[in-house]
DNA sequence: GATTCATATACTTATTAAGGAATACGAATT
DNA sequence: AATTCGTATTCCTTAATAAGTATATGAATC
């Protein structure tokens, strides 16, 4: 069922801070390092834990993976990433990480404008 | 944290079962037997997770043990709770639950009510 | 006191998950 | 061609979970 398996993807601190932060847009591996502080392996696993249930896209752009929340998300999911957001807005951890997003704004921005991959030598991450 | 409990506690669909349920009132194990159709050791278990993490409390009444929704709920589980009685208003699954709960109805809703032990004999399930 | 009833608790087995270390992979740079 | 960079995957260990069978518990009945 498509609940169990939203709820599945929600019982894990990283992968709730993960979702709380693509909420706000696309980003790259390296960037996620940065903002939550945690080694490559465990977000990349996370990303791909939350990919294999459909909640998350992943796009190649030249060295990196762009990861986005994933299009037409069912109406469970949207409730419930609304839900998360409601109650992610007076958490420490979570603010934490939006404080540190907003630091390298707007990262991964253009690719959700649409934008055609960056010309050559600009996906150097600098974490 | 406060938020991975509950959703673990909600990313099983037994549990979830249950606590759509329990929304309506307290109920007793035998009558959670007969509402979701599934052996009373798994009923039992997944009723002790949920009081383990203190979502649900249990009330010994003679032979039964009555359950309810822990008062005084945190912000975040009240959410929660809404957000899946909102999910759950579509699904078949629930539905059928809460079909056969009224059947029963009015079930274990004295205990609620705060009425007093109910005299010897009337412990009987029926099921 | 023995039995019945409703519920809980081992015990077992199988599955899944999380974390870290090391390594593989694909693309870009030198 | 070799190296670097960003990311994914494999391997391993450990722990948590779910489900079933059998058994225990506690209260009420006979």
């Amino acid at each position: 069922m498509e609940l169990i398996k939203i709820y599945a993807c929600l019982c894990d601190l990283t992968r709730l801070r993960l979702l709380n932060v693509l909420v706000q847009g696309p980003l790259c591996v390296c960037h996620f390092q940065e903002v939550l502080q945690e080694p490559q392996v465990k977000i990349s696993k996370h990303l791909a834990y939350l990919r294999q249930r459909g909640l998350v896209q992943a796009e190649r752009r030249g060295n990196w993976v762009i990861y986005a929340l994933a299009p037409k998300p069912s109406r469970e999911l949207k409730v419930n990433l609304a839900c998360l957001q409601d109650c992610a807005r007076e958490n420490p951890v979570f603010k934490r990480d939006v404080a540190r997003l907003k630091k390298i704004e707007p990262a991964c921005a253009w690719v959700q404008a649409g934008e055609p991959a960056k010309a050559p030598g600009q996906y150097r991450c600098g974490c």
